[in-house]
This record gives structure tokens, C-alpha cells and sequence, in this order.
DNA sequence: GGCGTCGATGACGCGCCGTCAGGATTTGAG
DNA sequence: CTCAAATCCTGACGGCGCGTCATCGACGCC
């Protein structure tokens, strides 16, 4: 029933692993992300309520608030966690680029191969009709639009392309992405490749025919 | 101060309007989505509470949900306005079309344009990092969409062009459409016209790109 | 073992939600 | 004009989720 008898009192920890304090406070921020992943997950965003993730969770509806102070600061935190894991993918596939063509292709594949990843951990049940949460505009989501945006530039510019519109063109890119990544979602088999290949496609074709600013 | 003196009881009606019974109906309806256009902006949707709207329609809470049964029917009460007004706009680009490329830049115009015109109507007074209203897909708003994929496939055929993938397209120039025309709202001056060659451009020079499925 | 501090707890007051019984107004028939 | 039936407006009410805060238990440190 019970160790004590063995370790009489509290073993002392001889590693250098965090303090109680530290571990608990982790923890709870884990089980309060992974209550929240599924209780999104389960009733959609508009649908959940603090309380269904504190109550997944087991810890008392206070201790909620030491962490997070309402329901869009963890689902930021849900996005930023999300945004913070693509982020690296990115910076890899710019290193690899040997220019905007190569560049594009790389993080379009990475970008729908995360997303195809992901899928299988988000979707539990989504209620008809319901809407998929709104990726929002979270610290971390805007640096990666804006990582984007200066990969585009700096390739571009290192092939001596001629000038465009990047935001229009950044914003356009991310647009194409993430509506044929949706569309790409709901078919089966789930074909990253043809995804990449018409994203990929449309883009490097219309990117010669844009007006000159 | 009355001119009951001068119609003695209730004048008869003579012309066949409806009855008060249905203009009061009307009359509340209209006001509620006024109210609600003006509460969703100026405190977002998520801000927006449905008794804010009651109180700006001076009717009692009930007889709100005599109308609609949530504050997210309303809302979508008002895109499906939005689409339905734009939809006549669309048909008549669609009729004046004479290939893809005249149709594409129609249609693109046309919604920029509409874009440009609600905005006034709309934006109020965004608070700081809220997302957009997500578009819902409202039963108005998913027949505009699909009017579209319509479109693209008639036109398509009729100058034989070879095939792609239709749901990809219509995602992506609805996509690009959407974005495109979000950052153009957020520039001064408003340039619908270089938002619309940008877009134009970018799908009419992918087209020919595309993968052939 | 004793003490100071940190954070977990859950009851509480508040405001919004959606309902419903009652009442006011309109309608149509006589 | 009168009256009853139909309509639908009204606002008070029970319920619930929210965010707070006084309290207390447990941890860290000596």
C-alpha cells in the first residue's frame, strides 16, 4: 500500500530535476492544453467552455486562472504551440532553397505534410456546421507570415526576380495553402503531393504574369 | 399634435400594403440586424453579447428570440445578406464574360468593389487583435460559392481549355480573392484596382501551370 | 521540526442566457 | 361597432458559466 516503510520521510532527489513547485506547474499547464485540444476538438471552439476544460482537467476552476486568464488564451496558446513547431520545418526548407521555385515547393510539401500530421491529433469530432476554429493572429502565427514573408524576399532578391506586391503575394500564398490544405483534408486518400503540385503549380506560373509596382 | 381629429379612428387603408401585424414584423427584424451590424462592430463578435443588440433595438429580450434563437443566427443572418446582395453582381460578370480571363477579372473586380463598399458600412471600430467575423458558411454564402465553381466549370469548357482540378481552383481564387482583398482594405488609398490585377494576374498566370489531373 | 511563501481550492457574486405565463394589440367575423 | 381569437410583445425568472478571493495545505528552506 504504502513505500514509506522503505523510504522513510521524502527520498531526498540527488538529479537536478525541478523542484515539486516546478513539476506541478508544468504539469497543469499540460493538462490544461491537452483538456483544451480535446474539448476544442469535441464542441469546437464557440461550443467549449472554460469549465469542460477544467473539469477535464480535475483541478479546481481558481488554479484555471493561474495559468491562462480565459478561454482565446488557450487556444492562442493551442495555435502558438502549433506555429512554434512549424517554424523550424520552415527555416530547414529555406536553407535547402536554392531559389524561390525550390524554396516554394519545400515549404508548400512541409506545410501540408504538417497539416496532414496534425489532422489526425485535431479533428476528434467536429459539430456540423461549426466552422474550423479561426487560426488567429498569435504572436507566434504572425511571425511565421512574417518569416514567410521575408524568405520570399530575400529569394526573390537574391535571383534578382523583378520587383512585386510581397505582401499581396505573401498573403495570396498562405491564402492558397491553407484553402487547398483544407480541401486537401477532406478527401481520401489524403494526397499531399497532388496539393503541393497545384498550389506549387498555380503559384510559380502566376508569379511572371503579376503587374510590375 | 394629432391628426386624429382629421381621421377620425384609423383612416382605412386603401392601398394593399400588409397588415401592421406583418410591417411591425419586418420593421423588428431590420432593426435587429441594424443593431446587430453595429454592436458586431464595434465590439467584434466575440465582444458582442445578444442583449447588447436587444438594448440597441429597444425591444424586450424576448422578442429577439421571436427572431432569431442566437446570437450566431443573426450573424450569419447578415452574410447571408451580404452574399445575397452580391450574388445578382456575380451573375451579371458571369453573362458579360466572354472566356475565363474576362470572367475572372469581372468577378474579381466586382467583389473587390464590394469589399471597398461594405467596408464603410461594416468596420466601426474593430478592437485590437480581434480576428475578423469569420465568414460562416451560411446557406447563401456556400451557393455563392458554388455558383462560382459553376461558373469556372461552363467557362472552362466553353473555350475547351483542358481540365484541373475545380474544387482546388475555386478554393485558391477564393482564397486569394479573400486575402487579397483583406490587405487591399487595410492600404490607403483603397486600390481596387491594383488588388484586382494583382489577383487576376497571379490565377491567369497559374492557370496554364496547373497539373492535369 | 518550524516557518514563510507559493499556489491550489471552491464558494461566491455577477451578468448573460433562453423561456414562459401574462398581457396588450391587431385581425376578422358578425 | 363589438367581441373573441390570434398574434406576438413583454420582462421577470431560474440556470449557468464567468472570474475572484479569502482560506488553507503543501513545499522549500533553514
Amino acid at each position: 500500500m504504502s513505500n514509506i516503510a522503505y523510504f522513510p520521510a521524502m527520498p531526498p532527489r540527488e538529479d537536478n530535476r525541478p523542484g515539486k513547485r516546478e513539476r506541478t506547474k508544468t504539469a497543469n499547464r499540460q493538462a490544461i492544453l491537452d483538456a483544451a485540444r480535446q474539448v476544442f476538438g469535441e464542441l469546437g471552439y464557440d461550443g467549449a467552455t472554460v469549465r469542460d476544460i477544467i473539469r477535464l482537467t480535475g483541478l479546481a476552476s481558481g488554479t484555471f486562472y493561474n495559468y491562462y486568464k480565459s478561454k482565446e488564451e488557450v487556444f492562442d496558446a493551442l495555435a502558438d504551440d502549433g506555429a512554434r513547431r512549424f517554424r523550424p520545418l520552415l527555416r530547414v526548407e529555406f536553407e535547402k532553397a536554392t531559389d524561390f521555385a525550390s524554396f516554394l515547393r519545400g515549404a508548400m510539401r512541409a506545410y501540408f505534410d504538417f497539416l496532414a500530421a496534425e489532422h489526425e491529433t485535431w479533428r476528434v469530432n467536429r459539430p456540423a456546421g461549426e466552422a474550423h476554429p479561426t487560426v488567429r493572429s498569435t504572436p507566434e502565427v504572425t511571425a511565421v507570415f512574417a518569416e514567410v514573408r521575408e524568405a520570399f524576399e530575400r529569394v526573390l532578391e537574391r535571383e534578382h526576380a523583378p520587383p512585386v506586391d510581397l505582401d499581396y503575394l505573401t498573403a495570396a500564398c498562405i491564402a492558397v495553402a491553407r484553402e487547398v490544405g483544407d480541401k486537401m483534408l477532406e478527401r481520401r486518400p489524403m494526397d499531399t503531393e497532388g496539393a503541393t503540385a497545384f498550389a506549387v503549380g498555380l503559384i510559380l506560373g502566376g508569379l511572371p504574369a503579376l503587374p510590375r509596382p
